[in-house]
DNA sequence: TGCAAATGGTTTCATATGAAACTATAAAGG
DNA sequence: CCTTTATAGTTTCATATGAAACCATTTGCA
């Protein structure tokens, strides 16, 4: 059993954060819970990262992207772009040509092996994502999406 | 000037995710981005690792906790929470007793200059938060609250 | 033109991270 | 008791990550 601690006293001259009522910290706990949740259902199973699972369905949306688009796109350091496609590349997911008119820039896109894969991911993902909507009712779901849209704005 | 890039065709048999309306991704990018903005403030003014930081807000909050109970708040890794004290208490930032019936247990607290520091940054955490919610009207601060101990329970 | 600055992408290096193994102590059961 | 099992915490090892340096190409402009 697991003994109450006391919380500093209030006579102390500090104010300590509350961090279960710290919002920056919820979020954090919340977002971290769900992606996990997510991640669980594929990564071991396709060998599949979650930046590598973000780059392939950035690719499954819009076609023949470069790097830095891709990295635009998921908000991923281009960094870790480039490795997930080293990878995606590697095991024959995503293929990598020439941009005509740059040679600098690659032109990416799933391959068959890579939409297989998206085909069987991107409904556990969705199915996840159901899960934790149907915790909330029709009006809190209006809500969040209206208050995350103007967050991210 | 960026091109727009056409999306896969409506005809495809694929049914690719919209990243952008995707609850888990919303989630995460807002997260990071909140919780990066608070760790500016004081990563390199006072050379504090976020894992730090939130050991040392839970130790404000309640006295004498071990490792363990501080792993439990925080939500963290045991290992994190190991490497953060022993950052922080080499810094003198926390102090490490040994706890009386138990030998294996430590009991920490924050030292003076561990207050001092979260004395200053507490408050600019607190701001950021401020900044946040003020994008927000009331009401949809009150959903935000209430969605969130929903999903969190 | 031709050269400086910008851009796409990769590599390097130093640091962060987590799983599993490990040490020390405590609790439980024969 | 004394042995097994559980718990607190640290260390090790292998992997992940990001900043900065880097290479190649393209763009801007004197």
């Amino acid at each position: 059993m697991s003994v109450k601690r006391k919380p500093t006293p209030a006579t102390a001259e500090h104010a300590p954060l509350q961090l279960e009522h710290f919002l920056p910290y919820r979020l954090s706990i919340l977002s971290n819970t769900i992606s996990q949740a997510i991640a669980d259902d594929y990564q071991q199973r396709y060998d599949l990262s979650v930046t590598e699972w973000r780059v392939m369905a950035v690719l499954a949306r819009f076609e023949g992207l470069s790097a830095r688009e891709v990295a635009e796109r998921t908000a991923m350091d281009k960094v870790a772009v480039s490795r997930a496609l080293a990878r995606l590349a590697e095991a024959g997911r995503v293929s990598r040509g020439m941009h005509d008119n740059d040679k600098r820039r690659s032109v990416l896109d799933l391959t068959e092996a890579g939409w297989a894969i998206h085909d069987e991911v991107a409904p556990m993902a969705r199915a996840r994502e159901r899960e934790v909507l149907a915790r909330l009712d029709a009006e809190e779901r209006a809500w969040l999406t209206r208050i995350l849209d103007k967050l991210l704005s």
